[in-house]
DNA sequence: CAGGATCCTTTACGATACTG
DNA sequence: CAGTATCGTAAAGGATCCTG
């Protein structure tokens, strides 16, 4: 049915440095994390409030890994409490727009997905319940 | 239709439900298998096999929650023993797309980021070594 | 060949308490 | 305010054995 279209080869071959990346990437924090900063430069419980749900401990250590890979500069000024202010990098802008097609094509096909998904559930349901002995 | 898009707010808010398919196919082995079957319909053990690294249980898990998302196609033949061979779908190829970009990124911008990280590292030897906490 | 079921280790993550 | 340190739980993932 579907030909296949020549295509290159495997972008994430185990061996290839995209999986040192991605692996790196593709946590739970890490894009949430960037494409926030990817709006506004902000400070540590500023951005704790508005990435909803992480914890003070996962966004620390967010924080750190992506200043390590440049994506971000942390800038702490010398008041009294301590301020420190979290911005993107250009170079993490360019990962933040990667992002945002991820998102892009969530929204586009999300529908298609969660059909996918019930017909999947109600074939499942109808097949192994009557064989299903437990 | 929804072009209430990629305007400002992060794409990935976590009320939004690009959230729920992020968590969803950012883990360790889903995007490396989806964009292995994006070159070509393949049987189980050759896939894994291809997925350099992957154990079965990991693959077999994966499998069933792409072709679950409508992602990838399952398709057994009553050969003895019998073959099993999985396949793309349309709107697998669409997101394989996507991840093509990611592995992009990643190319272009790894040197950059291992310098940082090299640059990142050498300032946390040198920078808390001479405060000498420690 | 294509997996399912188990066991076990490693990691991720959250909650809490404390510091400059 | 902006974190660090520590602990405990839950989930992810690998290794192994088993089956149609």
């Amino acid at each position: 049915m579907n030909d296949d279209w020549p295509r290159d080869p495997n972008p994430f071959s185990a061996a290839c440095p995209s999986r040192i990346i991605f692996d790196h990437i593709a946590d739970k924090w890490t894009m949430l994390t960037l494409c926030t900063l990817a709006m506004k430069p902000i400070r540590f419980n500023e951005l704790k409030r508005e990435v909803e749900g992480i914890s003070q401990k996962m966004l620390s250590q967010t924080l750190k890994k992506l200043e390590r890979d440049g994506l971000i500069t942390r800038q702490a000024f010398p008041t009294v409490p301590v301020t420190v202010e979290y911005a993107i990098t250009p170079l993490g802008q360019t990962l933040s727009c990667v992002a945002a097609n991820i998102a892009a094509w969530t929204t586009n096909h999300i529908a298609e997905v969660l059909a996918a998904q019930e017909r999947y559930d109600r074939q499942n349901l109808d097949g192994p319940a009557f064989q299903g002995i437990k």
